[in-house]
RNA sequence: GGGAGCAUAGCUCAGCUGGUUCAGAGCAUCUGCCUUACAAGCAGAGGGUCCGCGGUUCGAAUCCGUGUGCUCCCA
């Protein structure tokens, strides 16, 4: 079949995806080989994927396939989670957009119906991302983190640990989105540092013509005010013992507190304490037993506690509250102020600290065991300097998690309460009423089942991801099953380095108290993908490139080995799209390498060559098994230690220097010569091994040059090839080290680069044939490599044991070499050249000289150090000698 | 404020246990090539005070200290 000029993504992508589908390749069942297993790390429904996804997905896939091409049974899982804020979100936005309704006018059902339609309709988007990327996951195993069982699966844990003891409910200071108008847990507020303005305000001393003044960034907050505070030790106040302020505005009588607290030199060295507003005031509050005032609503606006401008939103309310300070006098000074504010991840608004009842689950039992796995090194963190103090320090300082958001997309609390408001944790209604009636504390005459609620809010989503590894295979709805035995713990987690805490950490709090065992053994962190100006992607931004775009302008392989060739283990890449176009470079240079032994095999020669008589024409086949075998080994090392973007730069020099430059010239029959038929056997052999290294980075292509390069049984298939053991580097061929050919590799490829820039540098033109005269005393190796040698360099090779007159001299190794043209050299400038030369090397002889004088460095340094200087020294002096030579002869 | 990381060619980065002619790779640049696999290519080349300073050592891009500049995490 005629091969087309260039590979087509679009033509070979979908077919080998339909053909890897249908043989159900990539599905996995238990059985006596040792699993590897993968769980991808959910991307929300709402999402398409970003570069960061990208770089993951082709992370894991890369592990994957090694694997399973490596005795594994691979497995990897698909799925996604509801990300109950984001969704909810764009729901109720999609809701009120499209079709006019309110959320408030739905029930709760109702509600969920639509978003489940929401999450049918777009959640797909995402799957067939992965699907284009060549992504091996098991699609029969795609799991979502509101599917059924996973639902039962997040109750069942909640009630257990209740059981426990370990989840609370209580009235806390907790992080509040106004917008969502639901709590975050602190690792969903990110903060952000904004110019701020300190006001300066007047409170009026009670039965006194003095006033204290107070600094504060928030003054709409002073309706809140339920006293002052100033530091014991500071003298500017020490007159105010027991004394009373009023609050402006509000003129509430509010008391003057002493707490060391505060800093004098802050402001003006007086606090106004609003203990429903700040987490510090709140635990002075505490402290001083101090009343309470919740001037906000949960929309953000102000409430009629607040007294004035209710029902205002609170950047509104701000204005307001300044203007009436300016008009009654009170304000006396506005300052500049560099301060810290916090957003919410999901919705951007600005952070409410606010006092409310909420769930809580208690996490220095759990944070201890998921500590220590990572500290053993059951756990292997990479890259693990960088990541290891950030996991230790967040565990060893972590805080309880509040897990309660107040949606309706997510799983319900499972806490059922009583008309006069006592409250069981169960699963169901019924169980929930079967705990009542046991307890005798109830009054039962009154109460029926039908009055029990259940609890409005809904499960944080990282308290239904953090079971992601163990309940994909039902681990916790029927816990010690088969398959989760053969699966757990899974092999590698792969993920972006922010959601260390989100989600890492508490999975493996939930693997060791529920599996006993670490979810996985090793977690790599890939780097965040940015921009070329090194701005982080982002949606807002625009700055992303479409990954369909990608694949369909360059193909899935050039977008994977684009993405991959940039990313150096854990640390950000500045994504480029011309990294990607060497990609779809490499596919054509692979292609052309195909379509070049396909004319070979349209017209091979019969001879073959009898080894024993001619190691001369099999010298290039014997080399390159050696270079293979060794990149092979290299390429196992870097893996097992996640350095994929070496790796798969060790692999595309393989292929495109070695096989294509420099095998393949070698073995190039002669201009209309058939090609030796043992040559051709084994540069398609050495092809098969090199893209099948290859495929798990680039996994279209490879299949395809597989099946194009020799016919295939049915069956025999690329992606499931099994890796044969790597065969050992010293391993002799016949008889020979194979240490020996690779360095016989080197000086020829050294001599002929050599002579080549000689050519170059001289100008002979590339169809002018020179002849080669070599002085040295490793004759052999020269004949064996000379026909290769001549070839490509245009030239003829001559033996000689003395300068040659009238040739251009060059020292190559520690070879002499005289080049004849026919064209006349021109000497001046091959002078210059002979000159500089000279120059450099003796610098370079008096400084290996000078170590060499050093009589501490002859002690103290290893032999072999001290050896190869001495070598240097010799090979020097002889090279300086040369170029005397040629000099006298100009 | 506390902690971590980074600084090497124009750009993006390798450089592991201090010692090969060690200062590297890819991309970009320059020169020469339409050589029947490939111009999305081939053959060559140039380019760096390894951030500054100090120390340890026979020997430092590499180890230690310090300064500067950037990035991230936490409060």
């Amino acid at each position: 079949m005629e091969l087309s000029k260039n590979f087509i993504p679009a033509e070979a992508e979908p077919k080998w995806n339909q053909h890897w589908t249908d043989r159900k390749y990539f599905n996995s069942t238990p059985d006596h080989r040792p699993s590897f297993t993968v769980v991808i790390p959910p991307p929300n429904v709402t999402g398409v994927l970003h570069m960061g996804h990208t770089l993951n997905e082709t992370v894991q896939d890369i592990l994957v396939r090694k694997a399973r091409m490596s005795g594994f049974n691979a497995c990897w899982v698909p799925g996604s989670d509801h990300a109950s804020i984001a969704t909810e979100a764009k729901v109720v936005q999609m809701l009120e957009k499209e079709k006019g309704i309110h959320k408030s006018d739905l029930t709760r059902a109702e509600f969920l119906r639509y978003a489940f339609e929401w999450k049918e309709k777009y959640g797909g988007i995402i799957y067939n991302q992965i699907d284009r990327l060549g992504c091996s996951v098991d699609w029969s195993r795609v799991t979502f983190t509101m599917d059924d069982h996973y639902y039962k699966a997040v109750i069942k844990v909640f009630v257990d640990l209740s059981k426990k003891g370990l989840i609370y409910r209580g009235a806390r200071m907790i992080n509040w989105d106004p917008e969502a108008k639901t709590a975050l847990s602190d690792e969903e507020v990110e903060y952000k540092d904004i110019h701020g303005k300190l006001y300066h305000v007047n409170y009026k001393i009670e039965g006194s013509e003095e006033s204290i003044v107070i600094a504060t960034q928030r003054p709409e907050t002073i309706m809140g005010d339920t006293a002052i505070c100033v530091n014991p030790n500071d003298p500017r106040y020490a007159h105010l013992k027991n004394a009373h302020a009023f609050v402006p505005l509000v003129n509430r009588r509010i008391p003057i507190i002493f707490d060391e607290y505060v800093d004098p030199a802050f402001g003006t060295g007086a606090l106004k304490v609003t203990p429903a507003h700040d987490i510090n005031d709140y635990n002075l509050g505490l402290k001083h037993n101090l009343e309470v005032v919740d001037t906000l609503n949960e929309d953000g606006t102000l409430s009629e506690a607040a007294g004035v401008f209710i029902g205002e939103d609170r950047f509104k309310a701000r204005k307001l509250v300044i203007a009436a300070l300016k008009e009654n006098g009170s304000l006396v000074k506005e300052e500049e102020y560099q301060t810290r504010l916090g957003y919410s991840q999901r919705t951007g608004a600005v952070v409410e600290p606010r006092i409310s009842t909420q769930w809580f689950l208690k996490m220095k039992e759990m944070a201890t065991p998921a500590l220590e796995a990572v500290l053993k090194g059951d756990i292997r963190i990479h890259p693990g300097d960088k990541f290891l103090a950030t996991y230790r320090y967040w565990l060893e300082n972590v805080k309880d998690w509040c897990i309660s958001r107040q949606l309706w997309w997510g799983q319900q609390i499972p806490a059922w309460y009583t008309p006069d408001g006592a409250c069981v944790v169960a699963a169901t209604r019924e169980e929930a009423w079967e705990e009542i009636i046991s307890q005798p504390a109830f009054d039962l005459t009154r109460l029926t089942i039908d009055q029990l609620t259940q609890d409005n809010d809904v499960l944080d989503t990282w308290f239904s991801s953090w079971l992601w590894p163990m309940e994909v295979f039902n681990g916790i709805t029927d816990p010690g099953n088969k398959e989760v035995r053969y699966y757990y713990p899974t092999s590698v987690l792969v993920t972006g380095q922010d959601i260390i805490f989100f989600w890492v950490a508490r999975m493996v709090m939930a693997g060791m108290h529920y599996e006993k065992m670490i979810p996985f053994r090793d977690v790599y962190f890939t780097g965040m993908v940015r921009d070329k100006q090194g701005r982080k992607m982002s949606k807002s931004l625009g700055n992303s490139p479409d990954l369909l775009e990608l694949i369909d302008k360059y193909g899935a392989d050039a977008v994977r080995f684009g993405i991959m060739i940039l990313s150096p283990a854990g640390n950000d890449l500045l994504f480029d799209e011309s990294s990607i176009e060497q990609g779809r470079n490499f596919n054509n240079k692979m292609w052309n390498a195909l379509k070049l032994i396909g004319m070979w095999k349209a017209r091979a020669a019969e001879t073959t060559v009898n080894d024993d008589q001619d190691h001369t024409t099999n010298w290039p086949n014997y080399w390159f098994r050696c270079r293979l075998n060794a990149a092979r080994l290299e390429v196992d090392q870097l893996m097992t230690q996640f350095r994929l973007s070496e790796a798969l730069k060790t692999i595309y020099s393989l292929i495109w220097d070695d096989y294509c430059s420099w095998y393949l010239e070698w073995i190039k029959p002669a201009y209309d010569a058939p090609v030796n038929k043992d040559h051709l056997e084994s540069a398609i052999g050495f092809f098969e091994e090199l893209v099948q290294l290859l495929h798990p980075f680039m996994p279209f292509i490879t299949e395809e040059i597989y099946h194009q390069l020799r016919d295939r049984k049915e069956g025999d298939d690329l992606c499931i090839r099994q890796f044969s053991k790597p065969e050992t580097f010293e391993r002799d061929i016949n008889g020979k080290d194979a240490v020996k050919f690779l360095d016989e590799g080197v000086l020829l490829k050294d001599v002929i680069t050599g002579i080549r820039d000689v050519r170059n540098r001289s100008q002979i033109k590339p169809k002018e044939s020179i002849s080669v005269h070599v002085n040295t005393s490793n004759k052999d190796i020269y004949a064996m490599i000379r026909s290769i040698l001549e070839k490509q360099v245009n030239g003829s090779l001559h033996f000689v044991e003395a300068a040659v007159p009238n040739t251009i001299a060059t020292v190559i190794d520690r070879d002499q070499f005289y080049i004849e043209t026919e064209q006349p050299i021109d000497s001046g400038h091959h002078r210059e050249e002979l000159v500089r030369e000279l120059e450099y090397l003796k610098g370079f002889l008096v400084s290996v000289e000078k170590k060499l004088g050093n009589e501490r460095f002859v002690q103290n340094a290893k032999p072999d150090v001290v050896e190869m200087e001495k070598k240097k020294k010799e090979d020097t002096i002889s090279k300086i000698k040369v170029i005397e030579d040629s000099l006298s002869k100009i």
